[in-house]
RNA sequence: GGGCGCGUAGCUCAGGGGUAGAGCGUCGCCCUUACAAGGCGAAUGUCGGCGGUUCGAAACCGUCCGCGCCCACCA
């Protein structure tokens, strides 16, 4: 509190403090919602339901500005609808986030000292669940904080019971339908991890690496072959080239010595190859490499591994017990020593894949696993946005969408973990194999054991939608609210989840798609647009801002960054700025308040209204169809901005400040104005309630004495416009800002009383003249003029005689700039006006405004030449 | 290698065939009884370069330069 607010004299007919404090405010009003079930939906109700369902955060996650961003806009989303009177449910959860959360908890047990195979499979499986109830909460205390709407009620989490049937279920189906599988591939395999992963869990970067050309065999019969990872060498089973290659059709079909080896490889003819690439020769090792293992598959070679499950060589001789690394240098070494390096080109930059969750290389390994079939489900995901049923925003993002579910591979879902859903499949004593379905018992007996695998942990977010809603059941809530009407989250999961949960959805829900729209964000950045990280320090806990300048601020600056589909840029000195504007808002509605402002009874008809009434209603309702039309098409930043821009700059600092005089004057415009600024104030609160709830929940309920804004009804256009007064008003406020302009320039003080008269007789302001000596502090009258200001005013003048200390000089120098520019804009206009070709392809409109322009460049040459021959001589 | 997008005021970004916009920052005056977290006023741009289409281009087309993102089995 600064010294100057603590010395206002308490307000009289205000129960609102000087200064808003948001902490204050804040705090109690969201238990309070949560108290009265506001958002808790109802699905016996007979209102249209609106159903968003939340991309459940991580439990090892803590809220930062990304979630902030998107719950921000998804909160708006809901209560909004809510207001427009649907059943408007956000429900809530969290992701058990299978390898992230066995990644912490397993770095937990390393501080002990522990691994996860000291505790063994339960005990550690109990020991992640305890960490959940501990920590995993964490972030929905700050979804509190950050005042998100959600159903509390139906708070899920992805391992639940609930889920675990919807998983299972799903399994059995699909695996009945012969969609999910069990084959020994290459997958991605991550050698800290432990685990097989999925493509898109694997990320690409560019790394420095070496590119050796190697000579295999013995005599005539030897043949160059290039590569980046010369330890898997040990496992080449074959040498490739092009069928078509002349350099080496001599060699295909013979054998060839292996270096460092004692066996013989074969030389196939494969068209894979690429003649123009290196030497044209390939050594194939299918146990370590995709496209190896294809040829490999091709001509029936043999597979060998070379290396475990930590990427350790396990071939007997020199190379055993040594990393992959390190057997790489010393396989080149040792090929160096015979002569057999032919050619080295370092540093080689090449793409090498990295586990997404610990950066570790991967390593491509030939392995069994359990796999989902894609192709059809992918072909109906695909068709779903192709035919209009999903609809993708923005829209450049369908072509991503597209690209990658119609060339989809086939999904690798099982992973050697513990933390997850087991894939309920059993294996006999003689090799059978049963899928349980969630009503059925497991086979007992001996000999029988489940699969140690889990579910990659996007299957069971991929139910999502409808695992949420009660299915496999038919639950009265997934009748009610399947379909949901929108999934808002960032572009950076498209594939992870948001195609997953199209397959899925549409699978399982016999064709029902699992949202109407996908709404993707960009991501948060730093205030220069930079990315966000911890390690740069760049990062930002939501909550430091949010306990400094309230949630309010915080929000809205997101929202006002969320432009459609690109990233956002956030800094402390914007979030200042919208803790400024939620202040305007409070000490608006404190004058407001103050003055009387009331929503008591009908607002009067328009022969009632002044000008200025009638325009601020006409800016409203239009201001209304805006903020709609914007929120239907997900422009936050948009409808964030015209709200702004509507409360701030013609509320604010045009109605409030023209009300003032009316308010003075009392009467019956006064009573009429006090209702007007009542409505004015009451449907800005409820429009901007979406965005900013808690300051507009204090204000609007000590305005209207009502319940609560967020069980309001959302404003309608009422359809009312005058475009007469707003032209009023608008010629009002370019005279006021133009004499304002006039004083700042003779260097009066603004507070300073000038003596003026006005002449505004047969204009449309003279009824405004009261206001225009308010807002410009002009007295009644004065004796001696020293100088004119003359204004235009539809088509009349209004001279304007000031008096005081004038600086003649200065103000024929201003009057000077102001003719030169007249002068140019005239023979613009004259210049186009005179150009038939203009003339004749113009539309009549542009000419219009052209023509405009001529006259106004008139009028004001002639104004400006009347007001420098009424200065007096310096 | 393919695809998408972006280059507009000091910074972050809107806009979009017919006189260049916002917020923040900057400068000047002011505690004008809702608000100094405020008010009023001001300055600031060859809208990335070059060509083309057009009566008219910052906007449309082509091309070049710079930047970002996504995809790809670059041995």
């Amino acid at each position: 509190m600064t010294e100057n607010a603590q010395q206002q004299p308490p307000a009289p007919d205000s129960e609102l403090p000087t200064q808003y404090a948001p902490a204050e405010v804040e705090g109690p009003l969201y238990e309070r919602w949560v108290e009265r079930g506001y958002f808790e939906a109802d699905a016996k109700s007979e209102k249209p339901p609106y159903t968003i369902v939340i991309p459940p955060p991580n439990v090892t996650g803590s809220l930062h500005l990304g979630h902030a961003f998107q719950h921000t806009l998804m909160d708006a989303l809901t209560r909004r609808k809510r207001m427009q009177g649907f059943e408007s449910l956000w429900l809530p959860g969290m992701d058990h986030a299978g390898i992230a959360t066995q990644n912490v908890v397993e770095r937990e047990l390393g501080k002990e000292g522990k691994s996860r195979h000291d505790l063994g499979r339960e005990a550690f499986v109990e020991r992640v669940w305890q960490w959940k109830d501990e920590y995993g909460g964490k972030i929905l205390g700050q979804m509190r904080r950050l005042g998100d709407g959600v159903d509390w009620s139906r708070e899920r989490f992805t391992m639940d019971e609930g889920l675990s049937q919807a998983v299972q279920t799903i399994f059995k189906r699909l695996y009945d339908d012969e969609l999910i599988y069990r084959a020994e591939r290459i997958i991605n395999w991550c050698p800290r991890c432990l685990t097989a992963i999925s493509d898109i869990e694997v990320e690409y970067q560019d790394d420095d690496g070496e590119l050796v050309s190697m000579k295999y065999g013995e005599g005539d019969d030897t043949i160059v072959v290039a590569t980046t990872r010369a330890e898997t060498m040990l496992g080449d089973t074959a040498v490739a080239v092009h069928p078509d290659d002349e350099r080496y059709k001599h060699l295909v079909g013979r054998h060839i010595k292996l270096p460092l080896t004692d066996r013989t490889i074969p030389v196939v003819a494969d068209t894979h190859v690429d003649p123009e690439f290196g030497t044209g020769a390939v050594k194939v090792t299918p146990a370590h490499d995709p496209n190896d293992f294809a040829i490999g598959q091709r001509h029936d070679l043999e597979s060998l591994t070379v290396m475990d499950e930590r990427g350790v060589i396990t071939v007997h001789g020199p190379f055993e017990g040594l990393d992959r690394f390190e057997a790489r240098s010393a396989i080149v070494a040792a090929l160096r020593a015979d002569g057999r390096i032919v050619a080295e080109k370092r540093p080689y930059v090449h793409s090498v894949g990295h586990c997404s969750r610990c950066k570790t290389t991967v390593e491509p390994r030939l392995s069994m696993q359990w796999w989902v079939k894609v192709a059809p489900l992918a072909k109906a995901a695909g068709d779903a946005v192709r035919d209009g049923r999903v609809k993708i925003h923005p829209q450049e993002m369908e072509k991503r969408y597209f690209d990658w579910v119609d060339n989809l591979h086939d999904w690798c879902i099982s992973r050697q973990l513990w933390w997850g859903h087991r894939i309920p499949v059993w294996y006999g004593p003689d090799g059978e194999v049963v899928c349980v379905g969630p009503d059925e018992e497991p086979p007992s007996g001996e000999g029988w054991t489940q699969d140690s695998d889990v579910l990659d942990t996007w299957f069971s977010s991929g139910l999502w939608p409808f695992s949420t809603l009660g299915w496999p059941e038919q639950t009265l809530d997934l009748k009610k609210f399947y379909t949901t009407d929108v999934l808002l989250t960032g572009h950076d999961i498209i594939f992870f989840w948001v195609a997953r949960m199209m397959m899925f959805g549409l699978y399982a829900m016999d064709g029902e798609v699992p949202f109407k729209t996908i709404a993707l964000t960009g991501l948060v950045r730093d205030q220069f647009g930079k990315k966000m990280s911890k390690s740069s320090g760049t990062a930002v806990d939501p909550l430091d801002w949010m306990n400094a300048y309230g949630s309010d601020a915080v929000r809205f600056t997101l929202a006002k960054g969320a432009n459609p589909g690109t990233d956002v840029p956030i800094g402390e000195d914007w979030v200042q700025a919208s803790r400024n504007f939620a202040n305007k808002l409070w000490n608006a509605t404190r004058f407001a308040l103050m003055n009387g402002a009331t929503i008591e009874g009908d607002l009067p008809p328009a022969e009632q209204l002044s000008a200025t009434d009638r325009w601020i209603l006409s800016r409203l309702n239009e201001t209304v169809a805006e903020v709609d039309a914007l929120y239907d098409d997900f422009q936050f930043a948009k409808l964030s901005d015209a709200l702004y821009h509507f409360a701030w700059d013609e509320v604010f600092d045009w109605y409030v400040e023209l009300s003032k005089t009316t308010f003075m004057a009392g009467g019956e415009p006064a009573e009429v104005s006090k209702r007007v600024l009542g409505e004015v104030l009451d449907v800005t609160l409820k429009l901007l309630h979406p965005i900013v709830p808690f300051v507009t929940e204090t204000l609007w309920t000590t305005l209207t004495g009502g319940e609560s804004v967020v069980i309001a009804d959302w404003p309608k256009d009422s359809g009312f416009r005058d475009s007469a007064a707003e032209k009023e008003i608008e010629t009002l406020q370019q005279v006021i800002t133009e004499v304002r302009r006039f004083r700042a320039d003779q260097g009066l003080q603004p507070g300073q009383r000038v003596p003026a008269r006005l002449t505004l007789d047969g204009t449309a302001l003279a009824p405004h003249e009261a206001a225009i000596r308010q807002l410009l502090r002009l007295q009644p009258e004065g004796d001696t003029f020293a100088a004119t200001a003359t204004l235009p005013v539809g088509g009349a003048t209004v001279a304007l005689d000031l008096s005081g200390t004038i600086d003649i000089a200065a103000e024929r120098k201003r009057l000077a700039k102001d003719l030169a520019a007249a002068e140019k804009e005239k023979a613009q206009a004259t210049a186009k006006l005179g150009n038939e070709a203009f003339l004749a392809k113009a539309p009549d409109n542009v000419v219009d405004k052209i023509r405009g322009r001529l006259t106004k460049a008139d009028e004001d040459i002639a104004r400006i030449t009347n007001q420098l021959a009424g200065l007096p001589q310096a």
